[in-house]
RNA sequence: GGCGCGGUGGCAGAGUGGCUAUGCAGCGGAUUGCAAAUCCGUGUACACCGGUUCGACUCCGGUCCGUGCCUCCA
């Protein structure tokens, strides 16, 4: 059997994976906050932790992904007050566009995807032990993390806490013991979404909902937490904080004991922002192209990579995806050499050659790996077709012209159709016409 | 300022201390009435300067350039 080997965060060098129960691997990848359309980088992270699931199912019994939904949130918040939507109706509309959206791209459904409000109960019992450890203490209705009763605390991003709040552009409330300290929990005003607790009327801070959901459905330790870059610091750091120190542990492997970050997505060469107005939505995007399209294109680099998108890739992908496709044979067994570059830290574009190198028999079933080729091959290319009805009669009259080796008049409608915009393709069965 | 990542042929993008992926595009050819598709052939590229070595694109040091995080962010 191959063996996977994935490049640890935690220390930040490529290792063999081996699973805290051979029968069992659990992982946890942070999903998207439901106030607005999935983007690209979003949806890079999906496929990367949906193909890595897929990898790991391949190697092992059994497999539970879990990745999350972040329904309570202050932009959702701020999408409910510039909107004057419900807060559950943005919610549950955007969880159902990202879940559409992220099929279409051929993403399997998490094993489980539960809801931060789902696990409100399970965050106030962290808070709780946070506090009777003496790592958290409650102030102004909220609840903080003491970071310096953490002495492990930065050893994920590799930032000592002098470090970060010498850079720390924050402004540090008063109600803070030290600066560097975080929100567990905080107060919700009467019109905010909230829950009861110890502490009054409040709201879960950000980092606390991972903590728990992860613990909830993967008990701890699990094998492997995976997210965007950006999440490292503080998002993931503060995560592992509250995880080992509601229990006790000072070893940061306590929670996870592997850490996989995805790169970012740039748009052609910067970083996508909502100020310079390049946010590509996968919504949008699936307008234009299949969804295989998109995905062979965000795997067209390997995952710890920068990814800079631009339509020159997608019209690569097209055009790989074509041929790969007239290629669908039989339905044969994985190529080792593409299960193999998967298996060495997910090289998705050694792999993409081994597919394409692959005996076509293979193609089908390697493809799959890679959530790619799992469309009808004729229904595929058949995509840019569009109906002759109205230049039936033309067409006929070519097929006769051509018959009657009259090419001056075939090369004539070919011409006529090409100032209407068509390019006919004289196929094994007849003319096709595409979009010019 | 602190911490990190990267600079590979026209473009994209892996990888390796000596055997120099792959894809797209281009070019040449086969085939084709034309067009498309397909097939064959075709490119010694690894930022710069030193060092280590029999030998470095690959290891070490420095320089330049780009870029990410440090604040919500996939």
């Amino acid at each position: 059997m191959a063996q996977l080997k994935v490049f640890n965060s935690l220390t930040r060098e490529k290792v063999e994976f081996s699973p805290l129960d051979e029968n069992h691997v659990r992982l946890y990848a942070c999903g998207p906050t439901v106030y607005n359309y999935a983007h690209i980088g979003n949806a890079r992270m999906a496929v990367v932790f949906d193909l890595l699931t897929n990898v790991l199912k391949t190697l092992y019994p059994k497999v539970t992904y879990v990745s999350n939904i972040t329904d309570v949130d202050d932009k959702i918040i701020a999408a409910h007050k510039e909107t004057g939507a419900p807060i559950a109706e943005i919610t549950e509309k955007f969880t159902r566009i990202y879940n559409e959206d992220m099929a279409s791209l051929g993403c399997a459904t998490p094993d489980i995807q539960p809801r931060a409000t789902d696990t409100i109960p399970e965050m106030i019992a962290l808070c709780e032990a946070l506090i009777a450890r003496e790592h958290a203490y409650a102030a102004d209705g909220h609840v903080l993390f003491n970071v310096p009763s953490f002495p492990s605390y930065g050893g994920l991003s590799g930032r000592s806490r002098d470090e970060q709040i010498a850079g720390a552009r924050v402004e540090i409330a008063s109600y803070k013991k030290d600066p560097a300290d975080f929100v567990l929990w905080k107060p919700s005003a009467q019109d905010e979404p909230g829950w009861d607790s110890p502490w009054g009327y409040g709201r879960p801070g950000w980092h606390i909902e991972c903590s728990a959901m992860a613990e909830k459905h993967l008990g701890l330790p699990f094998d492997i937490h995976g997210g965007g870059a950006d999440l490292k610091f503080p998002h993931h750091e503060n995560e592992i904080a509250q995880s080992c120190c509601a229990h006790g542990h000072s070893d940061l492997t306590a929670f996870s004991k592997y850490w996989m970050h995805n790169g970012f997505v740039t748009v052609e060469g910067e970083k996508m922002s909502k100020s310079l107005g390049n946010f590509l939505l996968a919504h949008d995007l699936l307008e234009k192209y299949d969804g295989e399209v998109l995905r062979l294109t965000l795997l067209s680099a390997h995952y710890r990579q920068p990814l800079d998108w631009s339509e020159d890739k997608l019209e690569q992908s097209q055009t790989i995806l074509d041929r790969l496709y007239k290629r669908v044979g039989g339905s044969g067994n994985v190529d080792s050499a593409v299960l193999n570059a998967l298996c060495d830290d997910l090289n998705t574009p050694l792999a993409i050659s081994k597919l394409i190198a692959a005996d076509d028999a293979n193609i089908k079933a390697s493809g799959a790996l890679l959530g790619l080729l799992q469309q009808n091959p004729a229904i595929w290319l058949a995509q840019g077709n569009v109906e002759t009805n109205e230049f039936d009669a033309l067409l006929t009259e070519r097929a006769e012209a051509k018959t009657a080796k009259n090419w001056a008049r075939a090369d004539e409608i070919r011409n006529e159709l090409a100032a209407q915009g068509f390019k006919i393709i004289d196929t094994p069965d007849g003319a096709k016409l595409e979009k010019l």
